[in-house]
DNA sequence: CGGAATTTTGACAGGCTTCAAACGCGGTGG
DNA sequence: CCACCGCGTTTGAAGCCTGTCAAAATTCCG
């Protein structure tokens, strides 16, 4: 039934309920919108303020990238997520952005942040927990890329896309499409895009999870969860653990 | 001048000048202290809704445990520093904390933050930004460990551990006390507490850095940045890079 | 159809972990 | 006062996971 709802009203409806002017307000919000072409590279340094955006449609990540030619990506974003949340209120941000697929965003700036919070404090803490949400899943990728190995790994990772993904309408959390490069993945998992070629093949024979033409496809999603010892608690979004 | 101000006022007035109200509200926070002594685990799991802490006094850390037993330390506090802030929104809070040397907190729930964003918007934006620049420090800490090796990774981590201190009037930035143990730190950098033994011993020996006997001394800082690409501008406290 | 980007595979090297054990130091009890 | 114990630090040797180098196979796209 709502079907007629964007991303990120669905996933912020998956918080907590919203009211009219609510979801009057986050339609506002999303009003300007523009279209970004795939592959394209959003530099995003110098000096505050910045802008943040809504993803509205489309695939992106947040990336760092070091002296030496290096990329970490930070975090990838599905519709309904935030692009530069942080950026708001640091002096200086910090990384940049890369299109995946052609992508709608909405801006979203400071002077609009914060009618939020003064007319609408519902839904200004509804953007709140969607920020902290966003967070405990850097957090949690960071355990991964610190203590997990490359195979435990690449199955956590998977897991947890295809739930962000099926909160939004995208998938069923068990088979999903994902436009994303071995190079991005390796990239956002802290390994090189050999061996995440490697790893894929393993996760294949094992019969956990195949990722090809662009579409994952769990075979075993309760063996994967239970070898990645993936929980989701964190995510903070479906029945509990 | 303001030898007579707090952690976290210090830390706060690096961002933006607070007036009276906010500085009488930011004392009203820090208000019912209590103390918890060194080593204490305080496990933080379960449901919603869980406090937060203002670290007064004394050094912690967060981490996440993994089923196999290692452990993923996500960030050490210090002075000034807040406790379990997203587990104010989240509705399962997900990771723990370990006190490192004996603390003073003082308790923060949901009630008196909203009172913040009520009465004092000042602070409350203040607030805002020190938790955003918490999270710049754990984004930082996740390219760390996917692409710095040991050595670059240590070295950085032992460069931010100085700038935050000397923001809150620890420490000079390159000479500093630092009372954690060699396993803490391979649990926070993503080693074993062997391999940083060794890596130390290395940045020792390369006459970069010396961590004894809970001191960290840097020799030569200016190669220690750049040996490790360490740019200070995500902490967001300093002249511009 | 041709060139570029991505995926795939193999061989080899190296950084880090694992396994083992010695060392130093502060605290405790005999 | 000293033996004993626990904890953190230090060092050594061996092995594995992952990176590096190289190149073929495949797909994408103009």
């Amino acid at each position: 039934m709502d079907e007629t709802h964007d991303a990120l009203t669905r996933k912020l409806q998956a918080f907590k309920g919203l009211g009219p002017e609510d979801l009057a307000m986050l339609r506002e919000l999303q009003k300007p919108r523009s279209l970004i072409e795939a592959g394209k590279e959003v530099v995003y340094e110098g000096q505050y303020p910045h802008a943040a955006y809504i993803l509205r449609e489309g695939w992106a990540c947040a990336y760092k990238r070091l002296r030496d030619g290096s990329r970490q990506i930070i975090d990838i974003q599905i519709p309904g997520d935030f692009l530069g949340l942080r950026s708001l209120l640091l002096r200086a941000s910090d990384h940049s952005f890369l299109t995946i697929t052609d992508v709608e965003v909405a801006r979203l700036d400071r002077q609009r942040m914060l009618e939020v919070f003064r007319r609408t404090p519902r839904l200004a803490v509804g953007l709140m927990w969607a920020a902290s949400r966003d967070e405990a899943m850097v957090v949690e990728h960071l355990v991964s890329i610190g203590r997990r190995d490359a195979f435990e790994r690449t199955a956590h990772f998977l897991l947890e896309l295809g739930e962000r993904l099926k909160l939004v309408g995208i998938g069923d959390g068990s088979t999903y499409p994902c436009p994303i490069s071995q190079s991005i993945l390796a990239d956002a998992l802290g390994m090189t895009a050999i061996h995440i070629n490697r790893v894929l093949r393993q996760l294949r024979e094992a019969k956990i999870v195949v990722f090809r033409d662009g579409v994952v496809e769990f075979q075993d999603i309760k063996r994967a969860a239970d070898v990645t010892g993936f929980e989701m608690a964190y995510l903070d979004q479906g029945p509990a653990t």
